[in-house]
DNA sequence: CTAACGTACAACCAAATGGTTGTAGATGAG
DNA sequence: CTCATCTACAACCATTTGGTTGTACGTTAG
């Protein structure tokens, strides 16, 4: 996830996933279209590629960038989610499935001391991740 | 842009938004619930607001943080359509965002000679933005 | 075979991140 | 008033990022 959104939060990188939208693109083919060298744009793409929202191909002695929609998919599943969950549908529905009447609000007092809720990992999701 | 995507790619920042989702939560509430300082909270919260994801509240003299849907709003859609690009139903949509006149067909010729397309800023965003 | 192209990767650098501690200003409780 | 909280912000540090250049390797064109 944090790989995920890290490659978004680039406007190069953006710029490059919309490019290869209508079809791959060797490398350096992207990387004539950026005003920085061909390294840089490499590097670009890998951070792409670590985040699994593209995919190389080798063709003959070029590479080409394809990107994978399903990954966009779940980033934008991930925010959908949290949308949700501010919306409030999320937690009727919370409320439905484990038929808790009325508690879990922050309300004001719960005094805190019992436990600080340790910090939890991140989301549930179970896609992938390791390495960085 | 960058700032929004930036700011959810950070796992904390996340589980802040998401603690957020519930309920105001005064900053220092927030920090007890994570492994670090006070100051680091702060500054993601920080980040956070820069971004436009939350805004904080004084309320005596506490600082109550909540969120702001409709920026997360904006994250989900601008992958909406990044996806739905993709997807090719929108083609005229990836024709906007990449202001390429005609001839978008990946077909396989185009013999790359003519314009090498000299970067685009950004999508065509307008919201604010600036420093880093 | 040789030359040119496309790629990969290491080394290096300035700037930004994510974290720390410390200090200082407001505000509410006693 | 005085003290304890909550917050803001500066200074500092280690690591990462985004960029550079340079070198090496595989593949295709002549």
């Amino acid at each position: 996830m944090d790989r995920l959104f890290h490659a978004l939060a680039d406007t190069t990188r953006r710029d490059i996933l919309r490019r290869c939208v209508r079809g791959e693109l060797s490398v350096s083919r992207l990387a004539e279209a950026y005003p920085m060298s061909f390294a840089a744009v490499q590097k670009h793409v890998a951070v792409l590629e670590r985040a699994g929202l593209v995919t190389k191909q080798r063709s003959g002695r070029e590479q080409l960038v394809r990107t994978d929609p399903d990954a966009v998919g779940r980033a934008r599943q991930a925010l959908d989610e949290l949308e949700s969950a501010w919306r409030g549908r999320v937690d009727r529905m919370a409320r439905l499935l484990a038929d808790e009447p009325r508690s879990d609000e922050p309300g004001s007092d719960e005094p805190r001391t019992s436990t600080p809720r340790a910090f939890d990992p991140d989301e549930k999701n179970t896609t992938e991740g390791s390495e960085r």
